[in-house]
RNA sequence: GGCUAGGUGGCAGAGUGGUCAUGCAGCGGCCUGCAAAGCCGUCUACGCCGGUUCGAUUCCGACCCUAGCCUCCA
């Protein structure tokens, strides 16, 4: 039984699929007008991971994920920058696609585009209208009447009267309520804009998903997700447009992941504490590294960003590979780690508890090697393989693995770490470089010439190279 | 001001009414020519104050502190 919690009642709730074996999920993408940050890398790997793990538990689940591609920020950006929108959107829309496909990010099923669907959002605005839950403003804007939503506040926890009491923004006076929000918004001289009924415009934000997911999921589906911020109002919003509409329930579970913090702080353009996928991977030495820290925190916490975190994420992942080194990848029916690692996650996809299982087993494929139990640890670390799978780890080949170099010091260089690890001089070691300073060292040690092999391995060591003596005489290599 | 999450050992981070999270770092041991990796052990963790209980980090209440939302945001 799959357990996952919903933001709707605020407790853990049993998966009940609307469709026996199937289901339908629908997750907020990003609004494309600029590169991927850390944010989104949270939102898309905790969402990548409850696809992976739902469809590893045997279910058909159908997974779109829109992308935003018109919008305010979208126009303002383009017109700064003296491109179209849509030459803006498909540079962003590739960068993104690019970013995904690093991170190990399954494609969606679909991946509606806003700009693809305005005849569907201007049916919808027009069934609400026709409902009475919309009308059209004295400046032509289309308006969502939230006070004629009874449930409105349901998800957020809030209450109308607390809204409006807290509102902060000026109130526009074409809006009867304060919170009303732009279902369709006239188009200003200059901008991109479609033909409606209400005249020339785009779609507001909120309706845009509630009309791509009826589109593709139907009017009442699964699991919707998003980022905690899309809460309120976004979230809110969508209920009240899709609820209005059908006049049925739109979505069972709500999934919220929660935010990217740096120094406990929102991480935000204003702040300037922002930090882009990019350069973040840029110090890593795999994607992978990046997944292990996401996963290592609860998706609902908060989870700070640092670069000696990452550090520590990447030590836990390489004991993980450590422990697969030189072990076929042969996957073996499950053993007892499963029936843990398969409890974890059932409740509410408890990453951490999972990794731990894992942990646990690389020990035990360490101590049946130790132990000379070869056959028990091969079984074990196909269990392993195949459990890290489920989350999307160890994509790449054990021995590959220790390979692959750590870039030195990572950016901000707040962990300071002290001296400069001669990075620079390790990149500049090639393999086979390796590999022939290595035998240099055999044949010394063969000579019991301990001085001439500790100057290579310290020569090694030093341009960021160590070096593992096995009991067999073989000697294994791994960049630090 | 209103609402919502949190406060766990040097760091990160799960979880639980009464022996174990887990990883990183440290310390001791085994192994090793010496190391490394690994294994074993170790470092008296649960914001503060009350209450319930045979027993609370875990339940209840007050308090302090932090973050988020109430405006665009993953």
């Amino acid at each position: 039984m799959i357990r996952i919690h919903n933001s709707l009642s605020g407790e853990k709730e049993e998966l009940r699929p609307l469709t026996p074996g199937a289901l339908r999920m629908y997750v907020c993408g990003l609004t494309v007008y600029d590169y991927v940050h850390m944010g989104h890398a949270r939102m898309l790997t905790v969402f990548d991971v409850v696809t992976r793990y739902l469809r590893h538990r045997g279910y058909r689940l159908t997974y779109v994920r829109n992308i935003t591609d018109i919008d305010d920020k979208i126009i303002r950006r383009a017109a700064e920058n003296g491109e179209t929108t849509g030459a803006l959107t498909a540079r962003f829309i590739e960068a993104m696609n690019e970013d995904c496909a690093r991170l190990g990010i399954l494609t969606p099923d679909a991946e509606p585009r806003a700009t693809g669907y305005v005849p569907q959002i201007i049916a919808l605005a027009q069934q609400l209208l026709d409902r009475g839950y919309a009308y059209v403003a004295a400046n032509g804007d289309v308006l969502y009447s939230v006070a004629r939503f009874a449930p409105y506040g349901r998800l957020s926890g809030k209450r109308l009267a607390e809204l409006r009491a807290g509102a902060r923004v000026e109130v526009e006076e074409s809006k009867r309520d304060p919170l009303d929000f732009v279902l369709w918004k006239r188009a200003k001289p200059g901008e991109p804009c479609w033909e409606s009924p209400w005249g020339a415009g785009r779609p507001g934000w909120h309706i845009e998903c509630s009309a791509m997911s009826t589109a593709l999921l139907g009017t009442h589906f699964d699991i919707h997700g998003g980022g905690l911020d899309l809460k309120f109002p976004h979230h809110e919003n969508e209920i009240a447009q899709s609820c209005a509409a059908s006049g049925e329930a739109f979505v069972n579970l709500w999934m919220h992941n929660g935010f990217v913090n740096v120094d406990d702080e929102k991480m935000s353009k204003s702040l300037g504490n922002f930090f882009t996928l990019r350069e973040v991977l840029k110090a890593l030495r795999h994607p992978e590294v990046l997944r292990y820290f996401f996963l290592a925190s609860h998706y609902r916490g908060p989870i700070n960003y640092a670069p000696l975190l990452l550090e520590q994420a990447d030590a836990a992942l390489g004991r993980l590979y450590t422990a697969l080194r030189g072990l076929p990848a042969v996957s073996s029916g499950p053993e007892g780690a499963s029936a843990r690692f398969h409890e974890a996650m059932d409740d509410d996809f408890n990453t951490p508890e999972a990794l731990a299982v894992l942990q646990g087993l690389a020990r035990e494929i360490n101590t049946a090697r130790a132990a000379g139990e070869e056959p028990r640890a091969v079984k074990l670390a196909g269990e392993l393989q195949a459990l890290g799978s489920v989350l999307g780890l160890f994509t790449v080949p054990a021995e590959q693995w220790f390979r692959l170099a750590k870039p030195p010091a990572a950016a901000s260089g707040a962990a300071g770490a002290g001296g400069e690890v001669g990075g620079s001089a390790a990149a500049a070691l090639t393999d086979a470089q390796i590999e022939r300073q290595i035998a240099a060292r055999a044949a010394a040690r063969a000579a019991k010439n301990w001085a001439e092999s500790d100057r290579i391995r310290a020569a090694l060591a030093a341009a960021g190279v160590l070096l593992e003596d096995k009991p067999g005489g073989e000697t294994l290599w791994r960049r630090a």
